[in-house]
RNA sequence: GCGCCUGUAGCUCAGUUGGAUAGAGCGGCAGCCUUCUAAGCUGCGGGUCAGGGGUUCGAAUCCCUUCAGGCGCGCCA
């Protein structure tokens, strides 16, 4: 809505400057001004204008107000300061347009292309904690938003079932609880949390003698060769907890397109294809003296020896990195080599999850891969391999490709004192945060953390709405957990560190996701009462599109309302700016920020629907509610906040 | 040693490509429920934008530098 009015408006702008003065303005970039009075939207184009035509930014800002006080759309163009055109617009007909924006929204327009987005990814060992919610919040909001925007987008979650992860824990069962496949099979429960305590067991299983670490070795060597006991026993574990964690991203409606399994990267032989590439196109090379004679190294910057990155080992064999490059070349559609797919589940509504597969896959798959785009939602610890993938990218000539390859980069989630210290562990006085460790079993479960949000939500809605029905009940309490908990991931940009806290993360008042939630609730309210009193809120709504808006916007009311609405017509910009930053929490900030504008309006008695003084008001105020009701669900699926029936 | 990130109100954080009087939540204080849901609203108080220098008509934002904190840089994954 915002962004198109611009774009119209911008060459309103640039007409007027080649008239005006008879220069071309190439970037019309637009402002918001500090207080509606002042205007709607404010060009800063006469600042960059007075040097080049040595004049004054206040002459040319007064010239270029005239030439575009008649441009449609504006209703008049005043100078303020040392050189703004602050541009006021047609109200009536943009909240018009606005609200016919929002009641029909346009099919989506052309792909914007086809992008592939890889989060979550955990290694399939143990329980999700609250990093790797963070991580799938993330990229599932990104996703969300990329779609929304017309991007045609993959995700993918990356398994990695044959990493040394899943072998510790197979080590776990074979060395520490002497349990093979049929034993581990009956274990029932949440196995994912089984492990997480497995987990922390073998840790100290290493710890207590060096030589246990053979034990891991050989366990990862035998997971990697395939086709024998223990990679059975491994491959049980990994297909176990995927759907462990299939199950908790689940409760906060994420889902995938595709699980791409490491196993499958690994019996394609991918790598093999990849280290071809490199080699043929010298992106890589085998070095003959030094510290890395014999290894296969990527020249990183401009540097000797010391910035070499080593891709293929001495003995042969590749690494991680090297294994990352080739799984990245698929996604961009330049490795030739695919993987088989096979249906994984398909949910009620009919979206299909997919797997890879090794062999005879199954036909009807997507195409998968070959995006224009790449975005991999990883943590900031990964910037130097994820770096390195880019650079190997680059080396093979693909330079729009290593341009497309997106590092989502976040940083990671700390615990505070006093909830690691709930949780069991001891922390000194001079600790300012604590960090997650896997390993030693510290952390907060995303599971255990969703509970314990739905208890609280369960109390709260029992206390405000006891007679209601059950299931009701619970379904309140459900949306209300699930919202604060993405929105209190969503909340801070990515490159913050979240020091988690138990009792932040469990409030509901103030820049929360019930905050939000609670002004859709209250907005559509009205309509209830409309209808309970005789109204038909269709009727209103023709009626409104018949008085004069422009009038109804100006004045105190008018003035309140208009900001609202001006505001709201601004998602589309910043789903944009979220897209281009990559950073979503813009998104979660303007929505608090609309939601807090409508609260503050629909707080006073004067602003009542129901208890409007006349028809055209209560068709006016319909109006605004119906739009706001519209964006706001628009704005809380971007952000995949479920909306309650009631709270 | 090299690279990246961070430093804004008591606390947690916003602050768009440099733009108008630096904002919000929490906490504190004072108010608002016979009026569409108080998970709400209104008001008050709270700032050396880490320090210094520079560029600019204009700097929290860009450059240099100092200080403080965090992370990364392996023939691990």
């Amino acid at each position: 809505m915002i962004l198109d009015l611009q774009r119209r408006l911008a060459s309103a702008v640039r007409l007027a400057a080649q008239t005006a003065f008879d220069i071309p303005l190439d970037d019309v970039t637009f402002q918001y001004p500090p207080r509606v009075d002042l205007g709607d939207l404010a060009l800063t184009a006469p600042f960059d204008l007075a040097k080049a035509l040595r004049r004054k930014p206040r002459e040319i800002a007064e010239q270029l107000a005239r030439e575009l006080g008649s441009a449609p759309e504006i209703q008049r163009a005043e100078v303020a300061g040392g050189g703004y055109v602050n541009l006021f617009l047609d109200r009536g007909a943009f909240a018009g347009s606005l609200h016919e924006a929002l009641a029909q929204p346009r099919a989506s327009s052309e792909s914007r292309g086809h992008v592939v987005v890889e989060h979550t990814s955990i290694n399939p060992n143990k329980a999700a904690h609250i990093g790797h919610l963070r991580n799938a919040c993330l990229g599932d909001t990104f996703v969300r938003v990329l779609r929304h925007r017309a991007f045609d987008v993959g995700v993918q979650n990356y398994i990695d079932d044959t990493g040394v992860q899943v072998a510790d824990v197979v080590v776990g069962f074979l060395h520490l609880e002497k349990k093979d496949l049929p034993e581990v099979e009956r274990i029932d429960g949440r196995f994912d949390h089984y492990c997480w305590d497995l987990y922390a067991k073998v840790g100290d299983f290493y710890a207590a003698d060096p030589d246990h670490k053979d034990r891991q070795a050989e366990t990862l060597h035998a997971i990697e060769e395939g086709d024998n006991d223990t990679a059975r026993l491994g491959a049980h574990v990994a297909a176990r907890i995927v759907d462990r964690h299939l199950a908790t991203m689940g409760r906060l409606g994420i889902r995938y397109d595709l699980l791409a399994h490491e196993s499958d990267i690994l019996r394609l032989h991918f790598w093999n294809r990849a280290f071809e590439l490199l080699k043929e196109r010298g992106a890589i090379r085998h070095e003959t003296e030094g510290k890395n004679t014999g290894c296969w190294v990527l020249p990183m910057g401009d540097g000797g020896e010391d910035q070499n990155k080593i891709i293929v080992r001495s003995n042969g064999t590749v690494t991680y990195t090297g294994k990352d490059i080739a799984y990245q070349l698929w996604k961009l559609g330049r490795l030739d080599r695919d993987f088989f797919y096979r249906r994984y589940r398909t949910d009620g509504d009919g979206h299909e999850l997919w797997t890879t597969t090794s062999d005879e896959g199954e036909p009807g798959a997507p195409a998968f891969g070959h995006a224009e785009a790449v975005y991999n939602v990883i943590d900031v610890g990964q910037s130097y391999t994820q770096g390195v993938v880019k650079a190997a990218v680059a080396a093979l000539g693909y330079e729009a490709e290593a341009e497309g390859s997106h590092h989502l980069a976040y940083e990671k989630v700390v615990l505070s004192p006093a909830t690691a210290r709930a949780l069991g562990y001891e922390v000194s006085g001079d600790e300012s945060s604590v960090k997650v460790s896997g390993r030693k079993g510290l952390g907060v479960k995303a599971d255990d953390l969703l509970d314990a949000l739905l208890a609280k939500a369960r109390a709260e809605v029992d206390a405000r709405d006891p007679e209601r029905d059950p299931a009701a009940r619970e379904a309140t309490a459900t949306a209300v957990a699930t919202g604060a908990l993405r929105y209190f991931m969503l909340r801070f940009s990515r490159n913050r560190i979240i020091t988690f806290d138990m009792e932040e993360a469990l409030a509901f008042t103030g820049e929360t996701g019930p905050y939000v939630q609670n002004a859709v609730v209250r907005a559509r309210n009205i309509f209830g009462k409309l209808e309970a009193q005789g109204h038909r809120v269709e009727d209103l709504l023709a009626c409104a599109r018949k008085i004069d808006l422009g009038r109804a916007l100006s004045g105190g009311e008018g003035d309140e309302v208009w900001s609202l609405l001006l505001l709201m017509s601004r998602t589309e910009e910043v789903e944009e700016q979220a897209i281009r930053t990559q950073d979503v929490a813009l998104l979660a900030k303007h929505a608090f920020a609309v939601a807090q504008a409508f609260h503050s309006y629909y707080q006073k008695p004067q602003h009542s629907v129901l208890h409007a003084e006349s028809d055209d008001l209560r068709a006016f105020r319909t109006l605004v509610v119906d739009s706001f009701v519209r964006q706001m669900i628009v704005l809380l699926d971007l952000l995949g906040i479920p909306v309650p029936e009631r709270m």
